[in-house]
RNA sequence: GGCCCCAUGGUCAAGCGGUUAAGACACCGCCCUUUCACGGCGGAAACGGGAGUUCGAUUCUCCCUGGGGUCACCA
């Protein structure tokens, strides 16, 4: 077989050699152990939130290290591209401040010397390698059909061999160039199939940088290279831009592990040095029957991205939480180091785990409390602001109407020592802040259960409405409500009470309980002393006498 | 099913041949407290099973079991 002459067959569009191709892609000059690592999404117009992971240990070791964090958009599928995906890609991280050194950007090529990076632009680069690997004899066209793919898989099933192309199966592997002639001209269509060295029975050993020493069965199918339509599959693109784009470190999902003996093969083949391969656990789910299972963007509404933005989930507290879950170490180091920012943490590949951790809400909630708890009212207020235009305009428009006043109650339980930790995420604000408005304040919980303060409800009422003040201090605002208790039969403190209930009605804390029903609306709420003083005397007197109880 | 990965409390996990087997989240109790939240103290809770190596295995090896992944002209 004359492979050049096949090779110009296939290619004779192809002008330019892999040495001019490489030339134009060339040797990053970077310092010394600087690493090139890179997100390579598809635009199917969801982001998941394992995406995520990858991205941000791709983000720490390119920009810990002084290299280059690039994104690619492997597009090579046209039934899975979506309208609008990329913009869609871009902002989530833009969202996760996973900055982009190069790459692609929203219709468009890209920033960067070593583009295009849509995949679907680089067509003539891949095949470029495409034709060495013809003239090499290392490729062939196969012109099987979807059928017959179908008819010998099955064929392989039934015979209980392993299911691929190769061997007697690969039934192109062999053709004359006589007969890929004959079936050119007729108008055929082809993929490119590589021609495996592989054997059945042979092992590759590799390294993974997180699983470590690995022996696998070597490839030995002919998979394709080039899909019908010429755009490469994910494994030839893979091999040929990450080998091009100069990246280091391969970093993605342990899902492709399998098909690791095919990567390393494809390198080796077409002369390229192999990436370091950093092959990350999933994480997972836990399922109604106590399994596990990957975070399904099917069955999961937290598997979008989009869910923790939509919650108002604080970018930090989940860029910590993810943190957290990739390096078990940095929780401590963030209790060590509370004011640092999450760049300087040690990030650590070493540190990561190799098995799948479920995700956890309650950790995230945890962190993101954390978080929420240390922001001024000033900072609440704009982040706040900023969630609530896109998520909740009716609760925006009410920001907007009264900032200082919103600041003042955001600012109810903020600073100090101990500050409140009771949000974990913005959307339970404006529920949360509903009784501060007029228009929204209602009367949704229940009086206390004692019958003896049920039944003076309504006087508590109307006394401490006379005695309120609009510029009673705190001590004498609560002397008011004590004193006005043991008028009535009220223990002035709870002890009092419980050790001898028979000698009072109650005690101040069920005073305080019914001031509190009429003036929040609820049985619990922040200090009730702040609350009035942000509700103002008008406010405070016109719910205190409602015609309530 | 073949191949591969994984395996310490409910969850995330320290540990890397000898420990009373950390810590965090969640849970429970007590304290503080006019409610809630916070905070403090305490509690329950783990090395999947079996061989082997060794004076000694959570730690090393093998097998089993369990969980997960993958077997496309999808990535």
């Amino acid at each position: 077989m004359d492979y050049k002459k096949l090779a110009s067959l296939l290619f004779s569009h192809v002008t330019e050699t892999p040495e001019e191709t490489e030339a134009r892609f060339p040797r990053r000059n970077l310092p010394e152990g600087a690493k090139v690592t890179r997100i390579a999404p598809s635009p199917t117009g969801f982001v998941h939130f394992g995406n995520l992971f990858p991205a941000l240990v791709s983000e720490r070791l390119a920009h810990q290290s002084g290299g280059i964090f690039l994104l690619r958009i492997e597009d090579t599928d046209e039934k899975r591209k979506v309208e609008g995906a990329v913009e869609l890609i871009l902002s989530a991280f833009r969202h996760y401040e996973l900055g982009f050194d190069e790459g692609a950007l929203a219709n468009e090529e890209g920033f960067g010397n070593y583009g295009p990076y849509y995949q679907s632009l680089r067509a003539h680069v891949y095949h470029v390698f495409a034709k060495q690997l013809v003239e090499q004899g290392l490729a062939y066209p196969c012109f099987c059909t979807h059928e017959e793919l179908e008819a010998s898989h099955s064929a392989q099933e039934a015979a209980k061999v392993t299911p691929g192309y190769w061997g007697e199966w690969a039934t192109c592997r062999d053709l004359s160039l006589e007969e890929i002639e004959e079936k050119l001209a007729s108008g055929m269509s082809y993929t490119l199939r590589l021609k495996s060295p592989g054997k059945p029975g042979g092992r590759i050993r590799f390294t993974d940088t997180i699983k470590g020493d690995l022996e696998l069965d070597e490839n030995f199918t002919d998979a394709v290279l080039l899909k019908s339509d010429g755009i490469p599959t994910y494994h030839f693109a893979h091999a040929v831009d990450d080998h091009l784009m100069r990246v280091t470190h391969v970093v993605r999902g342990e899902e492709w592990l399998s098909t690791l003996p095919l990567h390393v093969q494809l390198f080796d083949l077409l002369g390229f040095r192999r990436p370091k391969y950093v092959h990350i656990a999933h994480l997972m789910k836990r399922t109604e029957d106590g399994g596990k299972r990957k975070l399904s963007k099917r069955h999961d509404p937290e598997a979008a991205l989009s869910f923790y933005q939509e919650s108002g989930y604080p970018v930090e507290g989940v860029r910590e939480y993810v943190m957290s879950v990739l390096n078990s170490n940095f929780e401590e180091w963030r209790r060590a180091n509370p004011a640092l920012d999450m760049k300087e943490f040690p990030f650590s590949i070493k540190k990561m785990s190799a098995s799948g951790a479920l995700f956890d809400l309650n950790k995230l909630d945890d962190i993101s409390k954390n978080i929420l708890a240390l922001r001024s009212a000033e900072e609440m207020y704009n982040d706040l602001l900023a969630w609530a235009k896109t998520y909740d305009a009716e609760f925006a428009s009410r920001l907007e109407q009264d900032p200082a006043y919103a600041k003042a109650y955001l600012g109810i339980g903020r600073g100090g020592e101990k500050p409140r930790k009771d949000f974990a995420r913005l959307s339970e604000l404006p529920q949360a802040m509903a009784f501060f408005y007029d228009d929204l304040y209602k009367v949704e919980d229940e009086l206390p259960e004692n019958e003896a303060v049920r039944a003076d409800a309504r006087e508590i009422l109307s006394r401490y409405s006379a005695l309120y003040s609009a510029d009673d201090d705190r001590d004498t605002w609560f002397d008011k409500i004590r004193t006005m208790g043991e008028e009535m039969g009220y223990a002035a403190r709870p002890k009092d009470y419980k050790q001898n209930p028979d000698a009072f009605r109650g005690h101040v804390g069920d005073i305080s309980a019914v001031l509190r029903l009429a003036v929040t609306g609820r049985k619990n709420s922040p200090d009730l002393y702040d609350v009035m003083q942000v509700l103002g005397y008008e406010r405070v007197a016109n719910r205190l006498n409602q015609d309530l109880f």
